[in-house]
DNA sequence: ATGACTGCAAATGTTTTGCAGGTTT
DNA sequence: AAACCTGCAAAACATTTGCAGTCAT
């Protein structure tokens, strides 16, 4: 487990250390898929262990974020998420506005023409957010 | 001043009322071309009117949202700002990190690319954002 | 011992809501 | 009167912080 390793190395660089507590929460973290919430964390991760608290949760997602083991993802609906960093290259997200399901999404002539748009204006690019807002096919499907 | 025709409007076809409070917001919105905050809005606002209430403002400027006359800018800094949204068309937004200027931009090819990237997917767009983030041509050779 | 870590509760900051009084129709 | 508006203060919400006690080195 290659995640675990580096977030020790983490820690022991900046003089902190590997906690049961941090532990767990990075273990919860890396095994959902999903876009998680420091809420829905908290309750995962707190079935493991009920003594948690939430803001141990909180504190190590910023940890695993600086890391570079989480990226910090804001749909825009006043909860932060965090997805996978560490192996998952840069991506877009296009989420349903109907069922919420999203997908990560990347177009690389979308990529080169922000960069050249940046360009254009005398920017230079540290980053993007997009998101793509829709209905997906099934939905469609279900109430056309 | 058409805005104010079109909120009187609005606001009359669901039985609500413009009011001074209600016209006051609208003017000071009109009035600046930046982003604003409901708590700058509510700066500018009480210098006309030192009575006036922030939840009035926050009341108002959802109400000009809803009638197309304020659009929502949510660059993820924790301050929902409202833009100019009636005659201004759909753009995004570049950020300077350093200075915190931003420009607004729209590229056709992009946006084209955005449809196509959702067709691919089956998904049909109902909207999207956009935000560049980068360092600014100044601020740059302010300190390089 | 020193410094880090934790859970708890309190604080924060933005936005929303309940309410009592005021205003418009 | 009925329905809308308002300011105020309280509530709501996600997130952060202070603190006192605990743990690792």
């Amino acid at each position: 487990m290659k995640e675990k390793d580096i977030f020790i190395r983490f820690l022991s660089d900046r003089g902190l250390r590997m906690t049961n507590q941090r532990g767990l929460i990075l273990d919860a973290f890396l095994g959902t898929e999903r876009h998680v919430s420091p809420e829905e964390l908290y309750g995962l991760v707190r079935r493991k262990d009920g003594t948690i608290g939430q803001a141990t949760v909180y504190r190590t997602l910023k940890l695993l974020t600086e890391a570079g083991l989480a990226r910090e993802v804001d749909f825009g609906d006043g909860v932060l998420r965090y997805e996978h960093s560490y192996g998952h290259e840069h991506h877009d997200h296009m989420i349903c506005e109907r069922c919420h399901r999203h997908i990560e999404v990347v177009d690389e002539r979308i990529e080169e023409l922000q960069e050249r748009l940046a360009k254009k204006y005398g920017f230079v690019l540290t980053g993007h957010r997009m998101y793509l807002y829709g209905i997906c096919s099934e939905c469609r499907r279900r109430k056309a």
